[in-house]
DNA sequence: CCGAGTTAGTTGAACTCTCAGTTGTTGAGA
DNA sequence: TCTCAACAACTGAGAGTTCAACTAACTCGG
């Protein structure tokens, strides 16, 4: 309990400055999708994942992982998109349990349509504002930060997979 | 239409890295914060500021603009916190429309208990994973960004404020 | 003092996400 | 073959956020 190393200075300025970057950062991408798209960014993603897919297809538990996703997440999220024409959902052929979202050409018609403005934002909020070495930083720690989560099962991911609360013990 | 200015390779690269990593990280202070303390970490950002206010007490507005978050959500959450014997609402005295919202000794106390597992799971996630180098690039990183993203007016914050879409017609 | 315009804060509906539970399927072992 | 744990996906409830009203109070010109 005491024990807790807490942050110095320097780091607590650049927890909370890191934090108000990326809320400021993402909250901009956020509402230009919505607004321009009404897409949320999540939904947009799957729709890259689509497009980017064999086919335009991908199983459902396949787009939760490359989506960073619970597969719940995209149970519903899939859901509204086909409810708007973007998606289709197949039964997959080999494993009767699983489903196949498929990408229509209404829904590349719309990706394709949201892209250009969405990439605009994202450059005009990162890429404008950052010089190459900076750019080049954040590469290099977003590479190591993405290595490090990846591996470490610090935190379980919820939604069906098993709660192994691996870590958590050894700090508490 | 066609003259956007698509992110090239290392762009993309960069960029979708970023998001993993951001996502990753943010995902897990999150879960830590609701399963250790049934919090969302706007929530704890909250009470962090009450903490850090004279009288423990911040005007609903400003609490809503040095959380960097909208009147109505603070609103929200304020309720919320209330329910809980965490904060508690009082008129503001000069100005009837105003509240005031004060942090209870209740909320204190819950804060004080959740910070220690907090702070780790952002040292760990954040910190651990860094060099010094990286962590003084990412501070500077972000405090660039924050300059860039504040001073623009780029993305009009909803909720009540005028929505002058400045900037968004010169792209497209 | 009055009325228009602005500001502070709240509220409810719509939407997304999470969590827990359910259905249906698969596959390994008795 | 039958059984049962593991798996894929869906579903509904609960919680948080956003957006668009809405109320109440302040300001300022007339």
């Amino acid at each position: 309990m005491s024990d807790t190393r807490w942050l110095d200075d320097h780091e607590q300025k650049t927890w909370r400055s890191f934090l108000t970057a990326t809320r400021l950062f993402f909250d901009g991408i956020e509402r230009q999708l919505q607004q321009d798209s009404g897409l949320p960014h999540a939904y947009y993603e799957i729709l890259v994942r689509l497009s980017e897919a064999p086919g335009r297809t991908l199983r459902m538990s396949d787009l939760a992982s490359t989506s960073l996703s619970s597969r719940s997440r995209i149970s519903h999220a899939v859901a509204r998109l086909e409810e708007n024409g973007w998606v289709r959902r197949r039964p997959c052929e080999h494993d009767k349990r699983g489903a196949l979202a498929e990408l229509t050409d209404a829904g590349m018609a719309g990706l394709r349509e949201a892209a250009p403005r969405h990439v605009e934002s994202v450059r005009r909020g990162l890429f404008d504002a950052l010089s190459p070495e900076q750019v080049a930083a954040l590469r290099d720690i977003s590479d190591t930060l993405v290595g490090h989560l990846s591996n470490e099962p610090v935190w379980p991911v919820a939604d069906d997979q098993a709660r192994t609360r691996t870590g958590r013990e050894a700090a508490g």
